[in-house]
Parts: C-alpha cells; structure tokens; sequence
DNA sequence: GCCTGCGTGTGACCTACGTCATAGGGACGG
DNA sequence: CCGTCCCTATGACGTAGGTCACACGCAGGC
C-alpha cells in the first residue's frame, strides 16, 4: 500500500509530451520502481542498499541510457568536480601545458576544461580576477592559471599559477627552474671556449626573467668571465624587441661570438637577423635558447636551448590544484622542476670564420 | 513533528558563521531589504522594478561582489549558456580553430570550454560519443567536434563538426574548400610549365581526401595534361606513408619535376626524402602543400602551401552551433570556407638542373 | 506456544542547494 | 471603487543524504 499510489500520474507526466527530455534520476525511479534516494544511493555506492537492489537499478540506468546532471549535483554539493586551466591564449607554450594538464587529469574523477581570454590580455589588466569570481565555485573548483601576468588573485577557491612571472607569491606555483637553467645553457657556451657571450634578456618586471639573466651572470662569474655590460641587451620576450636588439649586437665591430636568448622565440628572432647579416650559425656565431618551442627544432640550424620541461609542469600543476580542491595540505606549495639542455646544431666553438 | 523547517534558523545561518562562502543571491535581498525574486529581476532586467530598488540593489551586489551562480541558473534554465570544443588532443590544427571559437564567442553570451581526449583517441573509437553524452545537457548546450574520425553522432543536442571528413553528413559541419584549393595548388604548378605533376594523396576513406585528389585531377584535365595514375601515390595523410611513397617517386628515372601532397606534414616528408636523396628543392622539384600549418613557414625552403582558414572555421563552426542552441534554423548547414593559396619557395619552372 | 521487545537491515520521505517565473497581494492615485 | 505599479510568496529544476518507518528474525517472558 505504501509508495505506489500516485505511481501512476507520474509515469504518465514522464512519458508525456516532452519526450526528447534528458532522462533524470526520477524516470529511473519509476521505471525500476524503487524512490529517487534508492536510485542516487546505488549511483553513488552508499550503503544500505541490497545487491539485489543495486544490481537491478543499474540495470534500468543502463537500459535507459541514464547520466546523472552534473549541474544538479554541483548545486547539491557546492563541487562542480571540474578544474580549468587558464590561457591568455592558445600559444605553444600553454598548449603544451594543456597536454600536461590532460595527462594528471585522467582517473582523478574531475573534468578538465580550458578557459582562454582570447589574446586581449593588454586591454584590461584585471581579466584573470573577473574570469576567476565568475568561474570559480559556480563552474570550477579551482584552476590552473598560465598567464604572462599573474596579479595577486585573492580568489573564492584554489589557484594553482604555471610560471608566475611577477613576485607575488602568496599562491602555489609551478616553475621551472630558471636560474640553474639559465646557468647551465651558459656554462655549455663557456665550455665550447667562448668569452664574449651575450645576452637578450625578457621583460625585465619578470621574476623568471630575471633569474635567467642572473644564471647567466652566475656562469660567466664562475669562469672568471667579467660581463661586458653592453653586450647586456633587452628583448622583452618579444620578437620584435629582439630583433632590434639582434642588430644592435651583430652590427658592432667587435661583435660577440654567443649569444644566449632569454627565450626561443627571441633566439629565432636573432638567428633571422644573423641571416640577414651574413652571419653563419654556428660557424660565425652559437646561439642558446630557452623553452625549447616546437618550432626550435625545425630552425636552420636547429636551436641549442633549454628546456622546460613545459608539459610536466601542467601535469604537476593540475595534481596540485586537485590536493588542494581536496582539502589537502600539501607541503610544497612551490614546486620547481628541472630543466634539460638540448644540445643541436646552433652551437660550436668559437673561431670558424675569423672576421 | 520533524522540527526542521522554522526560518528563523535559516537566516541566521545565512549571516552565520559560515562566511567565507560564496554569496548568494538571498544574502544580496536580505542585505538590500529586498525579496529574493526582486533581485532576480533587477539582474535579469525584467519588467517591474522601479529604478529607485534597481538602483539600490545593484548598489548592494557590487558592494558584495556577488556573482549569479551559474550552475543554480542552469538547473533552473535548462541552459548552460557554454558550449564546448571537443579535440583529439590540442595539436597546431585543433589549437588554431580553438583560437577561432574563443574569437566568435566574445559577446555572444556564452561561455566557451575545451575538451581534450589527451590524444588516446584509438583506444576507443566511440570515445566522442561517450563524452557528448556525458557533456551534452548538463555542462554544455552544443559541442564543435574537431576530431580526424568522426563517426555519426546522434546527440542530445547540437553538435558542429569541423572537417568531417567521414562522408556521414547528418550533422552540420564546417570544412574547407578542399576542391577548389588543391585545384589552384595544381593549377599554380601548371602555370609555372611543369606537366608530370605527382600526388601524394591522404586516408583515402576520408572526403577531404578524394576531394583534394579530384581537385589535382581537375586541374590536370582542365590543362589538357593526361594522369599518369603511376605518379598517385598513397600518403594517408601519415608522414611514414608519405617517406614510402616519396621513395618510390623519387628513384624513378622519370621522377616528376612536381609534387603536390594533401597535406603539409606529407609534404614536409617529401622534402626530406628529397634532401636525403640529393635533389634540389625547387631546383630539381616543386613542391605544393596542404593545409599551412606553422612548421611549414619554417621548413627550407619554406614551403608553398594551399592555406586552410583554419582560424575562420573555428569562428564559423561557433557561430553555428550558437546559432543551432538558441532554436535557430540556419539556412546552410554545411559551411565551406575558401582557400588560399600561399608562394613560398618551395615551387619554380622546372628545367633548372637538367638531370 | 504465543506474544512482546529489541536489533538490524533496507528503502522511502523530506528538505536544501541557488535561481527564476508565475501568480498573487497591497498601496496609492484617480 | 477600480486600475496601475511594485514587490513578494511560492514552487519547481535534479540530486544528495539525513532521518525515519517498517519488516523481519530472534530470544525470552508469560
């Protein structure tokens, strides 16, 4: 006598009009003919139910074809079980974090989705805190950020920065580490025999920047080399800025024989210029970078650089935020992970062509 | 009596010790002396409102920072207002059509997401159809598929596919000229007085295949030039296969003077195998690509290409699929976009070594 | 030997999550 | 006394999980 009565009404507003509709916990309430608790308990495993029981209501769940709404079950849980990862945009470098980012998120029961502001970064300098309140607690739980210019993000849940430039470190990050990057693609120069090394250095209000620039002092220290302040220049992590700074150096009479680039895309940058000028890498000049970009493999010559072991680096990022979705604590809340030198074919001792 | 259900209790708890949560709609009307459904209208702009409480209130949700929850606004809507990208893994081509829809989904009102299958697409062939379902209806109202194989796909909403280039044609879908651009690849070749052309051509099971095939033969017959079916050779779009098929050609005695291949990476192969083999690119061989993917500006020489716009599909196919989740019914459902075809160096008269 | 009392296992009932639409009510002016 | 504005009350969207009711088995009292 007990739950059946109405039974019937329900069936028939189910099966009614709105055919096409999703199938919801209720439908398969009905159909198995148990309650709608009975039904979210067997999805979620919670005990008190018989095997029976279990057994037959996931046999309607998969009869009917029945996926749970996961915006109904956020709004239960206050937990979207989703974490996003957010680009400026779509370059080698985040796409490469992203590969990572998929790789820690399989088997970890959350989904992953990638937000990007779509390249406009410049016009309004705050986007990433505006992106975050709207997302976070409402569409994520936390988030990966990759982006050029982290300011400070006192966000509603969990951040995770990749690479966070600038000085602020009131949130977990996940680095490379630059310094002993930086020292080791110079150390590679020195060891060749070069003295009159250069360096295009990155946008100079960035942390990772600067520790590149240090490295590289660091090294040419170690060997007793003095830095030739002028052969010191500014390339902003830009091609453009880096080109200038290219003919700047390769024009001097007295010209370097190395240079090492803050980054790869400046390398190519130079390597672009030293082509225009006649200059022959490796012969004439060798030539460092740092990222090691898809693209540098594939130059002519292809690039000596530094790696940063980028796609390692959104798998660790995204096993962070995850800890830390969970109420975990963990113990590094800034994580730096090694770099490799690739040795290829834009490097060689000093004195190929005497000019 | 179950005692539960006095609000005195519910309000206090509300300004109660649970702070740091998100802040809700009710907190706004509280705070505002307001009704919750008076809030609700103030920011849906409904009809209603007098401008003095409209005013008033939108004062309060700034000064708390309060923020719709979407997930609450979805359950109540049936409408998530995101649409999401499917991709195989982020790769150049998939990367460049995200860059595209983030483009067309500025100002449109939705929210837009990646989803990678982290490149294991083989493992399951009906992976896309898993994913939709468990995407489609509860965090996303429509999906662009940017997959290499996909198989018919009867969603519970709509769904946008990206160079499909299976010949199911159910769903709409967003490609390239491919006719028209390996036409005007090969029609350059001809122009420049080169008459045994070679083809390496990709998976044949897929359309974009057998159209770029049928472009080359049109092109070919359009000039009066007869097919040496001898020179089409198979190249499945793999860079293996292309290095087999460009052996065969290249140890020809009566090698082509040109080759056009379907896409740039076979290309690339050719080029290669070219170099390995002693023969000068485009002194002894012209070489057309497909596609102009970012490598093949790098290659030496750079390679002339057909472009796809790859950029402008992933704008297009978002704009559809919009177009599609708010009930419209567009007029075209499939969309083909224009190609453009791009000089490089990797294309000249042929006769410059005499073999 | 029957009934009562207790424990345990099972599933139903009920409410809350935050938003929004519909219907309903009160005040004020004409 | 009625109409026009404004605003409020109510309840659903689909899920989760705490609380509660009920059935059954067993043991011991009468």
């Amino acid at each position: 006598m007990t739950g059946h009565r109405d039974g019937v009404d329900d069936l028939a507003a189910l099966t009614g009009p709105r055919s096409n509709r999703r199938v919801t916990m209720q439908q398969v309430a009905v159909e198995a003919g148990v309650s709608v608790s009975t039904v979210s308990k067997v999805i979620n495993g919670r005990y008190g139910i018989s095997v029976a029981t279990a057994a037959h209501v996931s046999g309607v769940i998969e009869r009917l074809g029945y996926e749970t709404s996961l915006v109904a079950r956020s709004l239960r849980n206050q937990r979207t079980n989703v974490v996003g990862v957010l680009v400026a945009d779509f370059e080698p470098f985040s796409t490469e974090v992203l590969k990572g980012a998929a790789d820690a998120i399989r088997g970890s029961g959350f989904e992953l989705v990638a937000y990007s502001a779509g390249g406009r970064v410049d016009e309004h300098v705050g986007w990433e805190r505006r992106y975050l309140s709207r997302l976070m607690g409402t569409l994520v739980d936390g988030a990966v950020l990759v982006t050029p210019t982290v300011t400070d993000v006192d966000s509603d849940g969990p951040v995770v920065a990749i690479d966070p430039h600038t000085g602020s470190t009131t949130i977990p990050t996940v680095t490379a580490h630059n310094l002993q990057g930086a020292h080791a693609g110079v150390r590679h120069l020195l060891d060749l025999g070069h003295t009159r090394i250069a360096m295009v250095t990155g946008r100079i209000d960035l942390i990772s920047a600067q520790l590149r620039e240090q490295g590289f002092r660091d090294a040419l220290a170690e060997a007793g080399v003095p830095v030739d302040e002028s052969l010191v220049v500014h390339g902003a992590f830009e091609a453009d800025v880096a080109r200038e700074a290219a003919y700047e150096l390769l024009r001097r009479p007295d010209r370097p024989t190395a240079i090492f680039a803050a980054s790869d895309q400046m390398a190519l940058a130079v390597l672009e210029v030293a082509r225009e000028l006649g200059i022959e890498v490796p012969t004439d000049l060798s030539l460092v970078g740092f990222d090691n970009i898809p693209e540098s493999a594939l130059s002519e010559p292809p690039l000596t650089t530094v790696e940063q072991p980028i796609r390692e680096m959104g798998r660790t990022a995204v096993a962070l935020l995850i800890e830390l979705v969970e109420g975990g604590t963990p113990s590094d809340l800034h994580r730096t992970l090694g770099t490799d030198l690739v040795l290829r074919r834009s490097t060689r001792a000093p004195g190929g062509t005497p000019s």
